[in-house]
DNA sequence: CTGTTAGCGCATTCAG
DNA sequence: CTGAATGCGCTAACAG
């Protein structure tokens, strides 16, 4: 960056200033600028500014606060940060925005912290365990006071890194193995085995489970619920009708397409994620596989799409606004911090899997 | 991303307790405590740092890192900021994430800036004009050397302050009234105009147009160019054919409700977003209204969901890679900025148009 | 009630 | 080649 003071060669400019700063714009105001103005110190216009922490009679602050405006005055948030140790920002680790379920996520937990005053650092790894850290130790030597994490491999060294610095941390939706800090997420087990349960109400025996390889989070999890669904029912089967697939739709969409023809004895899929039941019902859309009457689709994590997507989706439906204000709770006030967090879900029944 | 809250934008703050201090843990290295350690000044652990402005010698420099290695030093970003008055973030302002055409085009600013080093700090305005001009200058009072604005009002107050800054302004998509700096941009008319003799080379005569009420931006240009298609073809009719609806699916969906029961005679639609045709392919699946059959759908935007929607939708695919890394070019380099970038799109004729 | 002043952690200039 | 010293803008002791 660096703007470039074509001026350089001052011949005898009285105060001479950084060349590298443009000499058309005035250097912002700071405190001292206020304070001059205002006939007081500085210490006066902070005690106005941050109402506190020592009392400031109503002449002296009307004259600041007139000085403030009329020098447009905005103080300086790293000088602030640098002062206090701790910036204004949370920051938001998301492993990525492909998948709408993060950014689904991310919403509600933006509005929660900036109903406490605080602006969201959303800091994306992109699915990349090198970004990851870069983003997250970033964040930490920004001076943030918390950080949400939604998504992150495990990885002993950012552990370590976190461990060593004050940050608060939180999880969201997944805890990796090493890490430690409270958990605010869904029973991913349970809930998933509800939408099983559904489909098996509505008939069907046969029923597979689309999923990516994440064993240990909630995916896994919502993959033990199927299990559990089946075992319950008497209709367990072997894992050949667990399908695998990457995270994003498109994969989902190029996995089941091997998979959808030469599985005519099955009736229904429960997808681990609304992503991948909308890569399913895609390919298939392009196979001329008629949902749900050939096929009953169920999700899980009740993203907005699902409402309008063709047909409309049946999904377990995570409390996103709940989960927002409970992440903020935990990374702003002070409250016991058992372990986890559990939240309820809600199932919502419509078209994809036979209800409508 | 970020959201400020209302305190963002007053002045003073809330002196809030600071829960998250933990007093057990020891107080972060600073370059003091590597300079001690090293046994050299705090200036020549800066010269290693930063690789000049000073030569270093080559024993001294293995003795900083060293100590930097075992006292896992790293420098404080915000008393970095201070000093060189300029942070090591981008600000990026959204509207909103709700619509995934924001979504598709962060993800290659960040990128983009990542390439060269740095983060991004998302805003997300979340539609609120108040929202905008708060988290807009909480980007400038933390000392972003660059902001890109993917979506923003007419804000005179605004515009005003950010010509009072030295900050790099670059407009993505859209410039509004009143601002001055590059915009990166397509040629929405044209492209649209193409979209809609796409359509009429199906055969379709009467071809209506989904927009919402954004007459000049982006989406008014769009309308011209259906327009414009019709007009050239000698097919121009009143802009009875225009229906209105909000931003988002959802209400495209409602907004297409009690149009599609009486649009006998309208045999095309040009969607002025992807994401309006989704509304509208929404409620075409639940009215029972074959697409492209009954119905052929044109999109805009080229979101990576069209590539699998149901059916697949025919659109006009922005270059959001060409678009992020032209952003960061010119946030970050010393560039001749003329007025308008503009940057060719590609149409993608799938299923929705009866291409396939 | 208000003014003075010492840092927060870092980068950089000026002496050595 | 290196070290001491000076602020960046702000907050909060510590004196009045």
């Amino acid at each position: 960056m660096a703007a470039a003071g074509c001026a350089a060669s001052s011949i005898g400019s009285d105060r001479a200033e950084e060349p590298w700063v443009r000499p058309d714009k005035p250097r912002r105001p700071t405190v001292a600028d206020v304070a001059q103005r205002a006939g007081t110190s500085t210490a006066v216009v902070s005690y106005v500014l941050n109402d506190g922490p020592r009392p400031v009679s109503e002449s002296t602050r009307s004259r600041v606060l007139a000085a403030i405006d009329e020098l447009a005055y905005r103080p300086s948030r790293s000088a602030r940060t640098l002062r206090s140790r701790h910036s204004q920002f949370i920051g938001l680790v998301m492993p990525g925005t492909i998948d709408p379920y993060y950014v689904e996520l991310s919403l509600p937990i933006e509005q929660a912290a900036a109903r406490r005053g605080h602006l969201v650092m959303i800091a994306n790894s992109d699915f990349d365990p090198a970004q990851e850290v870069a983003i997250t130790s970033a964040l930490i030597d920004e001076g943030v006071p918390g950080i949400a994490i939604a998504g992150l491999g495990a990885s002993p060294s950012l552990a370590r890194l976190i461990e060593a610095s004050d940050v608060r941390v939180v999880f969201v939706h997944h805890r990796p193995e090493g890490y430690t800090g409270p958990l605010v997420a869904v029973d991913d087990r349970r809930w998933a085995r509800h939408a099983v349960e559904h489909l098996i109400g509505h008939g069907h025996t046969r029923i597979a489970c689309l999923g990516h390889h994440d064993d240990d989070g909630p995916v896994g999890a919502r993959v033990s619920g199927w299990r559990d669904a089946l075992s319950a029912a008497g209709l367990a089967h072997g894992d050949e009708l667990i399908i695998r697939s990457g995270v994003d739709r498109l994969s989902a969409s190029a996995a089941a397409e091997h998979w959808l023809k030469e599985r005519a004895d099955v009736t229904a899929v429960f997808a681990a994620t609304d992503e991948l039941a909308f890569g399913l019902m895609h390919r298939a859309g392009v196979l001329g596989i008629a949902i749900p009457s050939e096929l009953a689709v169920f999700g899980f994590d009740g993203v907005s799409a699902a409402a309008t997507s063709v047909p409309e989706l049946s999904t377990i439906v995570e409390p996103f606004a709940d989960i927002g204000e409970r992440v903020a709770a935990l990374l702003f006030e002070e409250r016991d911090d058992p372990k986890d967090h559990q939240l309820e879900c809600r199932p919502v029944y419509r078209a994809s899997c036979g209800c409508r």
